[in-house]
RNA sequence: GGGCGCGUAGCUCAGUGGGAGAGCGCUCGCUUCACACGCGAGAGGUCGCAGGUUCGAAACCCGCCGCGCCCA
């Protein structure tokens, strides 16, 4: 890094991959596959899409694991970070679709194996991006060791289990209602799924009553009556009571339609009877399984109407279909009122379009007996959710966990190991089967399904790998909330039923960031902020600091600031150290020598951080732990000790302890900020020659309960708050900034009451005057001590924490000024006075209040008292 | 409609029963022998509103207002 002397920063842009390439030669992130899981640890990647790009939802989950892998290998774990990314069935097929578009051709063109080499190629070509810049992150992920959700080996497994629950009777095909993507002509996951708010109407349509009259049901889209095989209305609702067991005719078409009673259709919705279509909607489908009712389906897969519309309407787009039948209801007079209505509608995140739930044959899977032993897992403790409210949302996901269609419409995935011949056979299983005549199912299954085998496939499973042994379950799983249940319900249901057990024991459900504005972050709104530009200009170190440090709640806001908090305080990491090796005697090995107050102060600070820092990292209060270190940084380390070193010699037991705690310091701050500590731990001297050379590789250890030292706390306390209330006077008083003031101290504040030893006000003119000299420009003057530049009755009075510092004549002060921050001390002494008073005088604080909370008020008082008596 | 979360300094957020805090921004002063991406000092808040519990409420409870997310 170059010359010490001369550089005043640190820059991350040059340090970066020099570091970066010097941990990948390490093999320092590639743990041998030895040992069993307890011991070891263990975090599987949530992976990225292989189209995928860095954005901020990766840095923070990037920063959050990185944190917790490293300071596990530290604390001498052997700790593997399992790498991946995901084939991501549509959001790739579209990439490469796109790809051959341009090229003039298309996927149907080329046909299905020419369109699979095709997207291995773009694969190659651009998949590892998001590898490499997960490098620039600081990531210490396996990168010797990349999966990818469609390399043989897991589609081995990916087969494995479809066989297996399909044997068990857990898969099976069907017809049910999907959400079907008419512009991808594909079902689609609910994930892909997007609601958003629409402006549509709600027509009210008369259905004569087989015993006369009309019953009136509402809908938003008339063109579905034509396939609906009820007319339902709530059991408790009387208006229609004596209506439930008849009958109703549903107009242009004719055909009879039972009145049933079912407890989904809401009184006051409409006019409280439902026409029920469970061919075209998901609330309907279920209620008609309920009621055993026929399911007709009149829209087709491309979006029109089927011949079973009727001859009137087969063949138009579902929008002139919708016009179509309200023309002809309008003319037969069956239309009664049509309102604006805004409501919430499903459209494809993948296409744009208006999703079409349409009954469909495929592959489902039945989910009620994996879902209980995934509860469990959550009831019982084998997997804590943190924070914990999302455990509720996690379970209240199972209780109503509906069959999960797993097949898709698409030519990039796992295909189906499915086979078929003519109507009836079907085989099912690794190899196709003997004989002629069979073909295989087209269809591939559902990115989710692969990806819930993400913790275990990646080691090797099903085969007895010795990773598998080493490192399943894994430890934590730190993921986005949108995911909890497609993916972490499934990837428990699916460790719990083929690897053995959970695949993590902690689920930590990480914060969402959003853009400065609050809106979301979203390339399409341009509301985009990406993290490469962020490391780009302030540095990778910076940017973990600044995500982990917003990280406190559910949802945060983007905050540049803390950013550049991150990387003053990278800044401020690298010049304590400069200042360090520019003082400390040569040849001194680190270790905690403590010689004065000041020194002890330090090395129990030290320990504390430590300890607090730790015990936040395994809470998951990653924004706490990252503050804490910043405060530990600046306002006890740089602000505070090594001012106090300043007047000192630097002999062997002073380098010893700055080294001490300067090297404790680098480790401490290393999971969070991995540069700018690697960068400058080759420069503290070792006395260690077995020390590792990367700090990536230390060990950290707690700090020894033997240096916890209450009393020196106390002490420096005190004395930072004596040094801050005389540079305050001296700031309004006027004085020079490089004038010594002649100054006498006294302890005013502990007559007549018992304190702990070491904890009350005390003045030793060894252990404190000499710290309060340094950082305060002032000398002190003994009782009586001859003539000097300071005798005299005193000018002014500071008191603070039960000190009173006599400010001794001197041409410097500003008279006036010293007297008006004098009189605003009384004040201000006086209404803490009154109101520590208030409370004594109250009978029922002193009575009902814990005895020490009213034995601390009376000590305050009397400290207040002494200091405005000695002003 | 149901669930969850949020509302504290100009901005972004800590603080969850006993003296209102941080970072950034702002004002003033400093080329102090680590750091001007710095140092020192300062100003700035009826803790969304209204009630209740309590000796004591920013914190706990109820209601209301506003904002966000999820589910239907």
């Amino acid at each position: 890094m170059g010359d010490l002397q001369s550089r005043t920063r640190y820059d991350p842009g040059e340090a970066e991959p020099r570091i970066i390439a010097r941990w990948l030669e390490s093999g320092l992130f590639h743990p041998e596959p030895v040992g069993s899981a307890d011991e070891n640890m263990s975090i599987a990647v949530p992976p990225p899409n292989v189209t995928g790009a860095l954005h901020m939802g990766h840095a923070l989950n990037g920063a959050i694991q990185d944190t917790i892998i490293r300071l596990a290998r530290m604390r001498g774990r052997r700790a593997k970070w399992i790498l991946g990314t995901d084939h991501a069935g549509i959001a790739t097929q579209r990439q490469v679709e796109k790809r051959l578009e341009a090229q003039g051709t298309s996927r149907e063109e080329v046909g299905r194996e020419r369109f699979a080499d095709a997207v291995w190629a773009w694969r190659k070509e651009f998949g590892g991006q998001i590898i490499e810049q997960f490098k620039r992150l600081g990531a210490s992920l396996d990168y010797a060791d990349e999966r990818f959700t469609m390399d043989a080996a897991y589609a081995r497994a990916v087969r494995e289990v479809f066989v297996t629950l399909h044997e068990q009777g857990l898969i099976y095909r069907d017809h049910r209602l999907v959400n079907w993507d008419p512009g991808l002509r594909t079902a689609v996951s609910d994930l892909e799924v997007q609601e958003r708010e629409t402006q549509d109407t709600l027509f009210h349509i008369a259905y004569p009553l087989a015993g006369g009259g009309e019953i009136v049901v509402a809908t938003v889209r008339p063109e579905t009556m034509l396939a609906d095989t009820a007319v339902a209305v709530n059991p408790h609702d009387e208006r229609y009571a004596h209506l439930v067991g008849s009958t109703a005719t549903l107009p242009l078409v004719g055909r009879e339609l039972p009145i049933i009673a079912d407890e989904h259709v809401k009184t006051d919705f409409g006019t409280g009877a439902l026409k029920i279509t469970p061919g075209h909607d998901p609330n309907d489908f279920e209620i008609g399984r309920r009621h055993g009712l026929e399911e007709l389906t009149v829209i087709g897969e491309d979006g029109c109407m089927t011949a079973q519309a009727g001859e009137r309407f087969a063949g138009l787009a579902v929008a002139e279909a919708q016009t179509a039948v309200v023309t002809a209801l309008r003319a037969q007079g069956a239309l009664r009122a049509e309102e604006p209505y805004l409501h919430v509608v499903p459209f494809s995140q993948r296409s744009g379009a208006r999703i079409e739930p349409l009954i469909s044959l495929q592959w489902f899977m039945r989910m009620e007996e994996l879902a209980g032993p995934a509860a469990d897992a959550v009831l019982d403790g084998r997997v804590r959710i943190h924070p914990e409210s999302q455990a509720r949302r996690y379970l209240a996901w199972l209780e109503e966990i509906r069959p999960w269609c797993v097949s898709r419409q698409l030519w990039w995935g796992h295909q189906l190991p499915v086979w078929y011949r003519g109507e009836d056979e079907v085989h099912v299983g690794h190899e196709p089967p003997e004989g002629e005549g069979w073909e295989r199912d087209p269809d591939v299954l559902d990115t989710w399904f692969s990806s819930a085998l993400w913790p275990f496939a990646t080691l090797g499973w099903p085969d007895d790998d010795p990773r598998l042994r080493a490192f399943y379950p894994t430890d934590v799983l730190s993921t986005a909330r949108d995911i909890l249940f497609l993916w972490v319900a499934r990837m428990v249901m699916m460790g719990l039923r083929f690897a053995g057990d959970v695949p993590f024991g902690d689920v930590y459900v990480h914060s969402v960031i959003q853009a400065p504005d609050g809106r979301r972050m979203s390339k399409s709104l341009g509301t985009g902020i990406d993290p490469l530009d962020e490391i780009e200009r302030d540095g990778a170190d910076a940017v973990r600091f600044g995500l982990l440090a917003m990280s406190s709640t559910q949802d945060v806001r983007y905050s540049a600031e803390k950013v550049g908090q991150g990387r003053a305080l990278a800044t401020k990491l690298f010049n304590a150290v400069r200042f360090v090796l520019l003082n400390v005697a040569p040849g001194v090995a680190p270790a905690p020598r403590p010689t004065v107050l000041e020194d002890r102060w330090i090395l129990s600070r030290l320990r504390a951080a430590k300890a607090g820092f730790v015990a936040q990292v395994d809470g998951f209060d990653f924004a706490k732990a990252a503050l804490g270190l910043y405060d530990f940084v600046y306002g006890e380390l740089c602000d505070w000790y090594l001012e106090f070193t300043k007047g000192r010699e630097f002999d062997e037991d002073l380098s010893a302890t700055v080294l001490h705690v300067v090297q404790e310091t680098l480790k401490l701050a290393h999971p969070i900020m991995p540069f700018v500590t690697e960068e400058l731990w080759e420069l503290v001297p070792t006395g260690d020659p077995t020390r590792p050379p990367l700090l990536a590789a230390a060990r950290i250890e707690p700090e020894a309960d033997a240096l916890a030292d209450p009393h020196a706390e106390v002490q420096v306390t005190r004395v930072i708050a004596v040094v801050t209330a005389l540079r305050r006077w001296r700031d309004e008083a006027g004085v020079r900034r490089g004038a010594v003031l002649h100054v006498r101290a006294e302890v005013v504040g502990a007559e007549g009451r018992d304190v702990p030893p070491g904890t009350g006000p005390t003045w030793s003119p060894d252990e404190l005057a000499p710290l309060v000299e340094r950082l305060a420009k002032v000398r002190f003057e003994g009782e009586g001590e001859g003539a000097g530049a300071g005798e005299g009755e005193p000018v002014a009075t500071v008191t603070a924490d039960g000190i009173a510092v006599d400010v001794l004549p001197t041409e410097e002060v500003d008279a006036g000024a010293a007297e008006r921050r004098v009189a605003a001390q009384r004040e201000a002494l006086g209404t803490e006075i009154a109101r520590a008073e208030g409370k004594l005088a109250n009978g029922g604080f002193v009575t009902k209040a814990p005895p020490a909370v009213v034995e601390a008020e009376h000590d305050k008082l009397a400290r207040l008292r002494a200091e405005l008596e000695a002003l």
